[in-house]
DNA sequence: GCCGTATAATTAACAAGTTAAATAATTCAC
DNA sequence: GTGAATTATTTAACTTGTTAATTATACGGC
């Protein structure tokens, strides 16, 4: 009575995905960290300066942030001073957020960095390599989301 | 005087290496929320399930989770009888930890609904994109770990 | 055998992920 | 216009990630 085998456990797709990213964020965690931010908070940061203002559940899909850390990270971005929020006139609802000066003196001081280790790995793991992997995470993970209900 | 363009923010590797797991992810998490486990605690359970008792140093590594997660994981695990936790007689600093035969029964029943979601992913896909991936996400992976240090 | 150092595991503290529930404002039907 | 359903955001509760500190055991030189 043979068991189903399970899956080789250090082969799984999540795990390698894990592995990967890790290996990535290694690289700028303890610069960010030296900033004073963590990887989200630079995420939403880095969001915002490209948006401009704009509504948080926007900022929520372009950060890839659920909405309710989103909420506390905002929360603790506000208190620091490095984005504003406020109401929307039209819809009281909604709530739109935009970078403060601050906030933008923190992004240009962590940019060059970032792009420093951006170019580190493009250079330890080859420019081709990156390019490749790109397109066949963007095809992979297209080729998973729900097939959209229209 | 040109401010250093940032990186088109919906292009970086660990943005895109997020959103392909969280596409392979989320066709998981119900299922596993299902029968009471956490993704963490799954990788545990086939991890322990792979290798019988095993010091959870070594467990940390092949789960991949940092050891004072692991340590609260194990806790939760135990609590619920799903594993057992021993020192070491040799060297007490040392714990071992070991599925249950509850543990067991548990993995035995979600496996197979694990391998349905692989094979779905895999035709979803596509088998050698799936294939390609792995290779890739290795050697990324190779290519970035820090030198080392011997 | 004793002391300083190294190692394994846990705990602490704070940030974020995940799901569900609560709040508040808007829209739509009537 | 009033009330039910919808939408945007926040809060709640629990789990995990991340870094630092703490605890407990083992080892090595003396």
């Amino acid at each position: 009575m043979s068991r189903v085998p399970l899956r080789d456990f250090s082969h799984s797709l999540p795990m390698a995905l894990l592995r990967a990213r890790e290996a990535v964020m290694s690289r700028f965690r303890p610069m960010l960290r030296a900033h004073g931010v963590t990887e989200q908070q630079w995420r939403v940061l880095r969001a915002l300066e490209d948006s401009g203002e704009i509504e948080i559940s926007r900022l929520a899909e372009r950060s890839f942030i659920l909405m309710p850390s989103l909420s506390r990270i905002l929360r603790n971005l506000e208190d620091r001073d490095l984005i504003t929020r406020r109401t929307a006139a039209a819809d009281q609802r909604r709530v739109l957020a935009a970078i403060s000066s601050k906030g933008r003196e923190l992004v240009g001081e962590v940019a060059p960095h970032s792009e420093a280790n951006y170019a580190a790995i493009a250079e330890a793991a080859g420019e081709d390599n990156i390019a490749q992997l790109y397109g066949l995470l963007d095809q992979v993970t297209k080729s998973l989301e729900p097939p959209s209900e229209d």
